[in-house]
DNA sequence: CGTTTCACG
DNA sequence: GACGTACGTGAAACGT
């Protein structure tokens, strides 16, 4: 943490100054300083909660500072408003930059305090941005024969480094001349400005030329010595585009020029001289130190000389703010304000019992209310609760902590460490808040539902079965996919115009992150109440959007019911046999220590095989190798096609490379990455499945990813026959055949290939008999094979150039086959160029079960991002309608098994597999009702085909 | 933190 | 005239 590593201050900067030989200026950038300070340290409050962390970062840089490096004269400098000149030439500039966090908003005055009370001017002046004054103020001082330095690690104050000017990173304590410049820009400091023209700079709206960044910016500058220079020769810039966008955006280069430009003339708030250094008044800085509660510092600086029973905090923390009662009317939902009109803010902090009667009945009159639970963890398997907030109506929410303990100690801030806030105990408010959570006749509105239903089921949480569930997360996916994400932050600000504090403002981030429950009340409620707030009003506009959507079904049917669906699956887990995994983990690694000692024996010297550019300019540079080819990057291109191709020639290194690349994935992804997840309780591990992230909507898996266990080669075999299955039971594997290349007989409507399907016969044997002219004996394997390779790429919206070089024949070749497929099955040629234009025209394609998925970049004027938008629309119907079959099955399955009393559990679904764990003795009967159920769920033009295997581990049961 | 590679459907 | 070239995911390692 920084506070421990800052080191000490000594009271040394109480002295004067010593007298250097020649006058320094030091000009502080404060408001960049604040920023950084801010997102870097650990969130701190002074006794009375005002958040401090930037002021304690800000002052103690600035003690250090005046320690280490005394000077003549110093400022520091900070921005004064907003809107600046730059406003004026360029409407956008910094437009997008947003408030300032609540949390930071009352340290800014108080920075001003700390440097006052360190005797050092403050510097603003309205209009200017603090870059221009220290712009202004680095020449004024050099004009007088004085060296600056700027202590500031903001890339725009790049431009001023010169002989007499130099900047300082405050946190990495390193200086910036000349060449870390060069390396930064790629150009000298005078450059720099020219450079950022043409690059742009996204976070001030900085617009530049587009297309190009800093690379290409330097390379131009360095060629044509100036923007004007450029600009001039840009007419006879070779590459295409980069000239095109040079003269179609000159104007937008010269502006951003001037943005970019600091203003050295900038009117000086004080004459140079009022900025000489002076030492600090002990009396005032120690008073300022303690109002802050910054004792280490007061000690470093030997300002607590005395016993200072008067410097403790006079208040301790208040948990328990004191509630306001809730007004006694109910909430009337149809009259209830627009979701947009009540503010944000303001929401009650529930801690007894009494408190919170009033909320749970204001649920029940509304008969809906926004709920959200917060946890001690992401991982709902092991999330231990920490508290519950409830919407009962825009606006009005509240929060109910339930495991929160104090807040982490910290030496600085406070003077005794604190006692657990007061709070409802969980039994308390669990035996409160069942009934309504599980009152028929109350729904409860969640974003992502699965989790908080995951973590609230579980026993040592209370239990509790939450019904009936509303799920705002996929509502929007429901209608949405493809179009954006939908977690609530992008909901609020794309629907309700409002940014939710997000959980890092709350909790921190990396290692200064504390868990959920040593949140200070004030901000946890701040935080969780707001989460129930937003997706209360969410719900309240997007749920009247589904039937007008035509999206109601398809959410109500199959999204919501896979709610209870993939939580009881996620619950379930499945037995993964670590001693087995450890075997061959350790065979792996025998192997791939033998592997690599032929491989550095094979390149004359050892190197990093894992190295993707250590490896290409083995191949390439020193071996000479042919065929390499170089990447956007310019890194040469190693992955296993390359690979492939030079084996093929006979040399032996690829070969090897190849292999040891295998075991080198499966062993890290695989063999060590699942051992570290399986769960020591149940010896199992637990995926978790995202149901709203794909834009084709398919379910995808996480942490660990069950969706891609390896099976095509022994070794990866080897990995999934370590799934196994619990004593007495078996697991149970069932396929949908051929799911896409169905839903293509049936949405083009062909004839041949729906004859195919429905005798049951192969497809991709009818498909070479049709395409090649040859009588159904005649097809060869070589035929098959290509047969197979087009009826994917169809799907896929593969090219001639795509399906040339996947059958490896040259693309005339490939066109005559593709032009002999249409010709035999023009359905499918119109289905595609349909799917394009449904997608050109309305932004999205159809599944067939009528889901709307919406394809990004289909408008793009750049073809190649236009033509990747046209294959995903092509391609999503299929894996859409593949997806939304094996929903339908999936949310029938439980059901139709309890029918059958039989005791089979879903485990897993891998986009057109099920697996299941099921006792012995029911394997028959259970796959006959697996295949029912995953036959029958649709009606298509061609029938569905399961075909379904068991065995003692996933392995086997294919 | 972006890129490269590769595991699956 | 150049460019890119089969869809959809998630995880790990490297290197800046």
């Amino acid at each position: 943490m920084a506070t421990t590593e800052a080191a000490s201050v000594t009271p040394e900067i109480l002295a004067e100054p010593p007298k250097e030989a020649e006058p320094h200026l030091i000009l502080v950038d404060g408001s960049g300083y604040i920023f950084r300070a801010f997102h870097a340290l650990p969130p701190m409050n002074r006794p009375d909660g005002t958040p401090v962390n930037a002021v304690f970062g800000f002052t103690n840089m600035l003690a250090q500072f005046l320690t280490k490096h005394a000077s003549s004269h110093i400022a520091v400098v900070f921005d004064a408003s907003r809107v600046t000149f730059r406003n004026a030439i360029y409407d956008q500039y910094k437009a997008h930059r947003p408030e300032a966090p609540p949390e930071l908003a009352p340290q800014f005055g108080l920075i001003r305090e700390a440097t006052a009370a360190f005797n050092v001017a403050c510097v603003e002046r309205e209009g200017f941005e603090a870059d221009d004054l220290i712009a202004a103020y680095a020449r004024a001082f050099e004009g007088k024969g004085g060296q600056v330095t700027i202590v500031s690690s903001d890339k725009d104050l790049m431009q001023l480094v010169r002989p007499g000017v130099q900047l300082l990173d405050p946190i990495k304590q390193k200086p910036i001349r000349e060449p870390e410049v060069l390396e930064k820009f790629g150009v000298s400091p005078d450059k720099v400005v020219d450079v950022q023209a043409l690059a742009g700079d996204s976070t001030d709206n900085v617009p530049g030329v587009p297309g190009i960044g800093i690379k290409t910016a330097a390379a131009l500058i360095t060629e044509y010595g100036d923007l004007e220079g450029l600009l001039a020769a840009a007419p006879q810039i070779k590459q295409p585009k980069r000239r095109e966008a040079l003269i179609a955006h000159a104007e937008l280069a010269r502006i951003s020029k001037r943005l970019v430009t600091l203003d050295a003339a900038a009117p000086l708030p004080h004459p140079v001289d009022e900025l000489v250094a002076r030492p600090p008044e002990p009396g005032r800085l120690a008073g300022f130190l303690r109002e802050q509660g910054f004792r280490s510092l007061l000690h470093r600086m030997g300002l607590d000389g005395d016993a200072q029973p008067e410097t403790a905090p006079v208040s301790r923390p208040r948990y328990n703010a004191p509630s306001p009662s809730l007004a006694p009317a109910a909430p009337e939902p149809e009259a209830a304000p627009a979701a947009d009109a009540a503010p944000f803010g303001g929401y009650e902090t529930i801690t007894e019992a009494a408190a919170l009667a009033p909320w749970i009945a204001a649920a029940r009159e509304a008969g809906v209310m926004g709920l959200d639970t917060e946890t001690d963890s992401l991982d709902a398997l092991h999330a231990k609760l920490v508290g519950i907030s409830i919407a009962v109506a825009p606006g009005r929410a509240c929060y109910i902590p339930l495991g929160h303990g104090a807040p982490p100690g910290n030496g600085d801030m406070l003077q005794e460490a604190p006692a657990a806030p007061v709070q409802m105990s969980q039994a308390e408010a669990v035996a409160a808040l069942k009934p309504l959570l599980e009152d028929p006749a109350v729904l409860k509105v969640l974003h992502n539902a699965k989790y908080d239903l995951e973590v609230l089921c579980r026993a040592e949480n209370g239990g509790i079965a939450v019904a009936p569930v509303d799920d705002t997360m996929l509502i929007s996916y429901s209608m949405e996919a493809g179009r954006h994400g939908h977690g609530m932050d992008e909901l609020s600000a794309l629907h309700l115009g409002h940014q939710p504090i997000t959980y890092d403002t709350v909790t921190g981030t990396g290692r200064a992150r504390i868990p959920f429950g040593q949140v200070a009340l004030d901000k946890a409620t701040a935080y969780a109440a707001e989460d129930a707030d937003v997706t209360l009003r969410l719900w309240q506009l997007l749920k009247p959007r589904l039937r007008p959507d035509h999206a109601l079904a398809l959410y109500e049917q199959v999204e919501r019911r896979m709610v209870a669906v993939l939580r009881d699956m996620e619950l379930a887990g499945i037995k993964v046999d670590g001693a087995e995994l450890a075997r061959i983990g350790e065979d792996f690694s025998q192997r791939m220590v033998e592997l690599e000692k032929q491989i550095h024996e094979l390149a004359g010297r050892a190197f990093n095989i894992g190295s993707p550019k250590q490896l290409g300019e083995i191949l390439f540079d020193e071996q000479k190798l042919p065929g390499g080819k170089r990447g956007k990057a310019g890194a040469w291109g190693t992955d296993a096609a390359v690979l492939e191709e030079l084996a093929t020639r006979g040399h032996a290194l690829p070969r090897r490379v190849l292999d040891w690349r295998q075991l080198a994935k499966l062993k890290s992804t695989y063999v060590e990455g699942l051992a570290a997840q399986i769960d020591p309780r149940d010896r199992r591990v637990h995926t978790d499945f995202s149901m709203a992230v794909t834009s084709t909507g398919r379910l995808s898996s996480t942490e660990p990813n069950l969706q891609n266990i390896p099976i095509r080669t022994e070794e990866g075999a080897r990995i999934r026959r370590a799934f196994v299955a619990e004593p007495g039971h078996v697991l149970l594997a069932a396929d949908y055949s051929q799911i896409e290349l169905r839903l293509l007989a049936h949405l083009a409507d062909v004839p041949s290939l729906r004859d195919a399907f429905a005798k049951g016969e192969d497809i991709h044997s009818r498909t070479a008999a049709d395409i090649f002219g040859l009588a159904p004996d005649k097809v060869d394997r070589e035929a098959r094979r290509r047969a197979k390779t087009i009826n994917f790429g169809i799907i896929y919206g593969m090219s001639a150039f795509g399906l040339a070089s996947r059958l490896g024949i040259p693309p005339a070749e490939a066109r005559s086959i593709i032009d002999a497929y249409f010709s035999q099955y023009p359905g499918i040629l119109e289905e595609m160029e349909r799917l394009k234009s449904e997608a050109r025209e309305k932004g999205y394609v159809l599944t067939p079960f009528g889901r709307k998925l919406w394809i990004d970049g289909i408008q793009a004027k750049e073809q190649a991002r236009r033509g990747n938008a046209e294959r995903a629309a092509i391609n999503a119907p299929f894996q859409g309608g593949a997806a939304e079959i094996i929903k339908r099955a999936m949310v029938r399955m439980p059901r139709a098994l309890q029918e059958a009393g039989l005791k089979a559990r879903m485990l897993l679904q891998v986009h057109d597999e099920l697996l299941f764990e099921v006792p012995e003795g029911e394997v028959e009967a259970t796959a006959e009702c697996v295949r029912t159920v995953m036959e029958g769920v649709a009606a298509l033009r061609v029938p569905l085909k399961a075909e379904i295997g068991h065995g003692a581990n996933w392995g086997e049961a294919h």
